[in-house]
DNA sequence: TGACACCGATGTGTGCAGACATCAAAACTC
DNA sequence: GAGTTTTGATGTCTGCACACATCGGTGTCA
């Protein structure tokens, strides 16, 4: 009982629109959610604002609450993000977030070899050098936090907010990765010493050397993981023109 | 009049809270709110809701409605976007948005040349000639519309749904800079055979023609908006651990 | 006398119920 | 078919009860 209400709302239409349940163009009535979700009206309206905010519907007077299509929703929510990753979807979810990080953790690697300030720097290093204990250790716990805590750092180091925010949905993947049972008992060994190298490219300030370390990790992270996608038709979203 | 109350409420603490005239850990109240913005209690209470999930505002019991530090933004959120660029920290915005783009947009033109359907490489194709030709002719207008064109065409493409949802943050920063005087009279010479060069990598299915180009397009990009930055100091988020 | 734990008063968000206003789709009229 | 009316859903407003975090007073003990 400690979530709201309106949270519960929230989660509720938001898990059945995205896994489909309540498929696009399926139209709702506010009166009907009130008494399916056993709430008050205000609950249900501030719930839709909401769910409206994120692109999942639409309200339109003298017609309903309408799920809107696949396309509108917004992919970078947070939200959003997570209820794909438990759907279906989780595939392609998954492909997406690693295809972003791919793209954006190595640009971030060289903004933080020239940008990220000293402290950063050292904290970058002194984590690498325990993940890579924790993975000859094999303390797979350790190792999974201390894996989030490098890509934060990194990310954070970037200077660019966008790219520090990636780090909560990069952790969500981490941390859904073991939960779907889909890390190996033994870290790489390769792996472990590239963010040790990562880690002093960008101490050292080498943009270059930051830069093909974090490649390395990702190509790897990639090939990891290629094959819980490969059934996952892509899909091209069509451009909004207006 | 024809946005709502609700619409207008966001607007109106959206861009107070972005622009720092209402800053971190100022405290509203839901009553107060009511008076000042003249509307009713559930106007306020649908707005605060949304900006709660955008993470400029929590709520809490017996205090009121606390504005959040920047760092607990979604700083991909569509509307928080629109309203930085549109504040102070504009120059620091189109950074970001510029060192996101540049990460993505040559994964995107690899992805694309990888799996982008037929109709879709030769669009692309005929965007950029179309494009040249009005680089060639000087016709700002059009020029604009169909640069905009291409870049949305090519994340399409990409089939991540994440690429191709930039591109409506995209349009909004290359439509700004023409807004904000930071076009040329004339488009690179360069840059033009850029895009048909990347329009037919992709057409080959060359995928690391096709990055080049790209990358040689967000290079020249970048380093003709570099200058409306520099004085913008570098955010560097910490990180959250729980 | 002073420090500390307890407990009730207070204020604020949360949730509820009902009413009227507004406006666009649908039905109707000509 | 064009213009008008009707209808039905969201939009907005208001009063009320409740939950609960914070604050301050009270009592107890050293």
């Amino acid at each position: 009982m400690s979530t709201s209400l309106h949270h519960r709302a929230i989660e509720n239409l938001g898990t059945r629109i995205i896994t489909g349940e309540l498929p696009t163009g399926h139209i709702m009535l506010a009166e009907h959610l009130e008494e399916e979700l056993k709430v008050s009206r205000s609950v249900v309206r501030e719930a839709v604002r909401v769910l409206q905010s994120l692109g999942l519907v639409e309200t339109t007077k003298r017609v309903g609450i309408r799920v809107l299509p696949p396309s509108r929703w917004n992919p970078f929510d947070p939200q959003v993000i997570r209820w794909r990753l438990s759907s279906d979807a989780r595939g392609a979810q998954l492909r997406s977030l690693i295809e972003l990080r791919s793209a954006v953790e190595p640009a971030a690697a060289e903004l933080a070899a020239n940008n990220a300030p000293a402290q950063l720097r050292r904290e970058l290093v002194d984590i690498a050098h325990a993940l890579r204990d924790a993975g000859h250790n094999g303390d797979a716990q350790k190792f999974l936090e201390l894996d989030i805590a490098f890509h934060s750092v990194l990310l954070s180091g970037s200077g660019n907010e966008m790219f520090a925010n990636l780090m909560g949905q990069v952790a969500e993947t981490l941390t859904g990765r073991t939960v779907h049972g889909l890390m190996p008992d033994h870290p790489h060994e390769g792996a472990l010493q590239w963010h040790v190298d990562l880690a002093e490219a960008v101490a050292a300030g080498d943009a270059a050397a930051a830069r093909d370390a974090s490649e390395q990790i990702m190509r790897r992270t990639t090939s990891r993981l290629s094959d819980t996608w490969t059934d996952q038709p892509r899909v091209f979203i069509p451009v909004r023109r207006n």
